[in-house]
DNA sequence: AATGAATGAGTCTTCATTCAT
DNA sequence: AATGAATGAAGACTCATTCAT
């Protein structure tokens, strides 16, 4: 009954935008950015060249949005972990897992990041809006120095370190090696105990 | 820089060869792929585009090959510090400086990867072929495990999680952080502390 | 003058699609193949070289086009002939020169078909479909034959002994030799002569 | 003992001449002027590209040579068949056969003819001069028509139909078709009809 | 909003020829 | 005579974007 579409939009315009966007991101996670030209988008989309363009500058624009949605999703992940006010170490768990999953369960946004992080094309402000999703990561390590449960690091380092070691995984996965339980069990101990306040 | 004599070539000739190979990777680590044009390559060389393709058979032969080279230096700071004959950790934490000195001297390098890896253009044998060169990585860790010193965790696995750990933080100093001696040790902690066997 | 008119295309798209498809005729009958590069064909078309590849796959799907549509119009001096519903010998005759006389009015026909025949350009698709509209041609000699007007010779042969044989009146019409209706007459005379069954 | 080595030429520099000839022959026959780089040439010729320029002037030069001694060749299949002097019919026969057999023998030979014949490529000059070894065909007509034997018909005509075809025969061969002795006598005979004068 | 024809600068690559050795 | 590295103009084709409808 009361739908939130943007604007002036109704659904079925809307649902081009999503179409376009989706389409976009499936099509550069397989191709690459070069191998997806916008009349390739645009059949696949089941629209018109022209119609992209009435929903977007242009492909970059397009390219940001679906980053910054992107990163969004991983605030949902952290979201959802929070919400059950886990301990500590059950919040890490959970995030760094939930994480992973999303990314193994969502393969294609996984090699979308791939193709675009690091690369012009991604906006300083598309880094600056959408880093402020991954914030929580970084205040959680805080809290856990200031709690005395994890060592006295910087928390910038740290949140970058284990970030990359939960994409490292993921990559590993797609790349088709058999990322069991133990394998992943395993990746999680060594950033834990790259993480933890050792014992005196 | 990027060294390969071949036989029958004079010194002129052998010069255009390493010139282009410096260009494509410097011009590639700046502008990504697509915004090093071979035009743009050939004026920078001060060769013709012509002579491009009279040493090499395309532009990803041309990427490939610098993939290559940029790996067998890794394996040469790996020789470089094992003809020391240190002691385990020793070996250990002067491989990982090794490594991240060797990218934050030679930022092109790092950046030339970045730009290229988990790319359609490198191949599957380039992958394969330059993967050798850092099979000692995973040597290392499968002696620390037999002989008790590293917990028993999938070699494959802690090599891709210490590397990658590398890298980030290359990433980070190049994008700018003041990566400080007392940041880059606490990195190499949380990767040592994230190895070794925890007393029991 | 190539007409395919196809569903949805306005009639000034369909000039453009015309446009090309003459020019790219016209020269490569003054040029050749080599002669003509994309590049020229769309400065005399009056379009663009993008337009050129909006409207067609590549320069050779092009060129198969031309030819298909050429031999098509022999076809269609073939079915005016036959309206007419002349004697044998009168059918014969009709073709005969309708042939002549269409490459003589289209030399930039002829000289296409000289250019790209016994090409790899032509497909062997192109060669067995646009072959359809000779087969008339076959038929007729296979039909002289069972009535006991030509002498039994295979009619493969015979067709194309005597298509090239007009084929070669009209080169040295073109090539500047003055064929007068008695030359044709001769020529014509040589062919029906070599076909007719001998009195015994 | 007594070479006939042109000028200064040692007999290797000759070889070298000879092979560059043969293989752009073979080359262009099969791949097409333009599938037959001078790069290419060079290699299965095994001399250097500068080494080609040394012999020849231009890539147009090799080619018309090679035009030239091919119809040089049928020359020699005339002189052949006159030689053993025989009777008009016959002459006709061994001369027809000869070219039909010469080209079935050398079918590269045949196909370099199809790929440059009618093409900018060969110069006036060259079709003047090499014309000049096909003259005796035209007056083998000149004198049957003045004897009574053949029907009085333009030399020039003749000389071009029946030329063409015996390239037609060939074609059918080349193209795969079973020309067997039967389907050749019957082409051989479509040609003898067309000439000789009807009896009255 | 939607369409899709049209644009043309730009891409990689080829190749006949030259030239220093 | 011979080499083969070097040249650079030219070629076919691509593609993000615009615009008339």
């Amino acid at each position: 009954m009361f739908t939130f579409a943007k604007n002036r939009m109704n659904i079925q315009s809307m649902d081009k935008r999503e179409k376009i966007l989706q389409t976009v991101m499936e099509e550069i996670a397989q191709e690459g950015v070069n191998g997806s030209p916008m009349s390739q988008i645009a059949k696949k989309s089941g629209v018109a060249t022209g119609t992209i363009y009435h929903h977007f500058k242009s492909k970059e624009e397009i390219i940001n949005e679906i980053f910054s949605t992107i990163r969004k999703k991983l605030k949902g992940v952290i979201d959802t972990v929070k919400a059950k006010k886990p301990a500590f170490k059950e919040e890490f768990e959970q995030v760094w897992l939930g994480f992973y999953h999303h990314f193994v369960a969502h393969p294609l946004e996984f090699k979308f990041m791939q193709q675009v992080d690091n690369t012009p094309i991604i906006t300083e402000q598309t880094y600056l809006e959408s880093g402020q999703y991954l914030l929580p990561v970084f205040e959680f390590y805080q809290k856990g120095i200031e709690e005395g449960l994890l060592e006295d690091r910087d928390v910038t380092v740290l949140g970058y370190l284990t970030y990359d070691n939960i994409m490292t995984m993921v990559n590993l996965k797609l790349q088709g090696l058999d990322i069991t339980d133990t394998l992943l069990q395993q990746a999680l101990d060594y950033c834990w105990s790259g993480l933890i306040k050792k014992q005196t």
